[in-house]
RNA sequence: GGUCGAGUGGCCGAGUGGCUAGGCAGAGCUCUGCAAAAGCUCGUACAGCGGUUCGAAUCCGCUCUCGACCUCCA
């Protein structure tokens, strides 16, 4: 699986988060269910350009002139929290993580490859794509479902000052300038590669011709996964990608969230709260959560009303954790085994699993654990018993609601104290204090633990506590 | 303008022909020193208008509204 990184030379923010989270699970499901997953996610380190795709100014070489820095500490600086970022939301290492400027030789080999095939020129040291050449053969825009004729309609005319023959004509190296500071040596002129091109020499090099999935934004789908099809049928007669996966876009206010239209939070704003719009801080895997609670492929909304409901809803789901981690079986002829009952925990375990299995539901398969959720919370209670359930269903639906939070999902507990022990001894005397009827020493404990978060819970024959939704 | 997608109860958000999604908020109940937590019950939603069908949120048509892409963006 071949999925499309960040582009290095600003903080991450929720989209990247969406990207990430998403192929996260589908790296998590498809490794869960047996397969060897090769996850390549890649960083984009130099040909990324602004404004006008190619007459644009490098992204990371602009930075670096803002900041008078080197290129590669604006990508390197970028990188480090990126993945600083990535790691708190929990998401795993891809397998590979090239980026483009550890991979030149392979990109000049194929430009190389593609002027050879005809399918490319060379104008002042930069060599273009010939899209219309290309489309001769093998129809240019499938994946997004374009037609050249139309594509070509809405385009505006060249200016006579291009150096391209055709506006669909896409970079495949550039020419620098003498002030460019990222440039290499290449048989055409001394300069940098384009955007498009190091996907296609990455993921051909690392998972060959013809892989099974790519992944990436929506926003990426045209032109950039065009022009990488268009580049991997030029150079080997191929579809780079079996399956193509776009999830889609935040929105804000329904709005896309974009680093062009500037209404973007950074990931370590919200876990901050730093920013105007936020009423609060939101914790990592309050964030990952919410992500999880939509089809990757529907557009998500952001506000703090939903993202306060994302909160309280990861929180009862990982109080559930820590309660299916501390039930045990006990044979109990209060609870006499329920057919009825057994059959709705088995119902929910296996919709559960229907739900990843149909193109990564993680909405609908929260929903399901949620009415498992039920079940475990009224076995710790005493609402229900755990061998209304049997030894056998009982131990499946807390194995697999455990995994499935924690290995498919990737949602893991934040805790808020390593002081369990301690807190334990102060329930005792929570707990001696109430036998005591002495209520007001209770009230203040309860109170002061609402204070750290943490809520005290008194039940029929026991006292925990949990965190505060 | 072209292409594509979406409009689900107070909010978020699954669901593509018949079977309770779920979460948040709200109401009631059980439990409780009081609370909280937990559980149970409830609200009877599918933009509008037509059509197809025994039956439609789900299919078809039209209308309205919103969004995305068409230029860099996850």
């Amino acid at each position: 699986m071949y999925v499309c990184g960040p582009t290095v030379y600003g903080d991450a923010h929720l989209g990247h988060a969406r990207a990430a989270v998403t192929f996260d699970v589908v790296f998590r499901y498809l490794s869960f269910l047996g397969y060897k997953v090769r996850y390549v996610r890649n960083i984009t380190d130099v040909g990324h350009l602004e404004a006008d795709s190619d007459d644009g100014e490098d992204k990371i070489a602009k930075k670096a002139k803002l900041d008078q820095l080197e290129p590669m500490e604006v990508a390197q600086f970028f990188a480090d929290s990126y993945h600083r970022d990535m790691q708190i939301l929990n998401t795993l290492k891809p397998s590979i993580e090239p980026r483009a400027t550890g991979h030149i030789p392979e990109q000049i080999k194929l430009v190389a490859d593609i002027l050879e095939q005809g399918l490319a020129y060379v104008t002042n040291g930069s060599v273009y794509f010939d899209v219309l050449k290309y489309n001769e053969k093998t129809k240019y825009g499938r994946l997004s479902g374009r037609v050249i004729e139309e594509l070509l309609s809405g385009s505006r005319e060249l200016d006579g000052q291009s150096e391209k023959r055709n506006p669909l004509d896409f970079a495949l190296w550039k020419k620098a300038s003498p002030e460019h500071l990222m440039k290499w040596d290449s048989p055409w002129s001394i300069g940098f590669p384009g955007w498009h091109l190091e996907c296609t020499a990455m993921s051909s090099k690392y998972l060959g011709h013809h892989f099974d999935i790519h992944g990436g934004g929506m926003d990426l789908m045209f032109p950039h996964h065009e022009c990488e099809i268009a580049q991997g049928n030029a150079c080997n007669h191929l579809d780079p990608a079996k399956y193509w996966m776009h999830n889609n876009m935040i929105t804000i206010n329904g709005q896309k969230m974009g680093k062009s239209l500037g209404n973007f939070i950074t990931l370590q704003q919200l876990f901050n709260g730093d920013h105007n719009v936020l009423e609060q801080a939101y914790s990592p895997m309050t964030i990952r959560y919410f992500i999880l609670t939509a089809h990757y492929r529907s557009t998500l909304d952001f506000s703090n009303q939903a993202l306060q409901a994302a909160q309280k809803g990861y929180k009862k789901l990982i109080n559930g954790l820590r309660i299916a981690r501390k039930i045990s079986y006990v044979d109990d002829p209060n609870f006499p085994f329920d057919a009825g009952q057994v059959e709705q925990v088995q119902k929910s375990l296996g919709a559960a699993m229907d739900a990843m299995d149909d193109d990564f539901n993680t909405a609908q398969a929260i929903g399901h654990l949620f009415n498992i959720l039920k079940k475990i919370n009224s076995i710790y209670t005493g609402q229900l018993g755990a061998s209304s359930f049997g030894r056998e269903v009982f131990d499946t639906m807390i194995q697999t609601f455990d995994r499935f939070i924690t290995e498919l999902l990737g949602l893991v507990e934040e805790k808020l104290t390593e002081q369990e022990p301690l807190l334990n001894v102060l329930l005792q005397v929570y707990q001696e204090a109430k036998l005591a009827r002495n209520y007001a020493k209770v009230d203040v404990i309860r109170a002061e633990l609402k204070q750290l978060g943490i809520i005290v819970k008194d039940m029929k024959n026991k006292i925990d506590w949990a965190y505060e939704e």
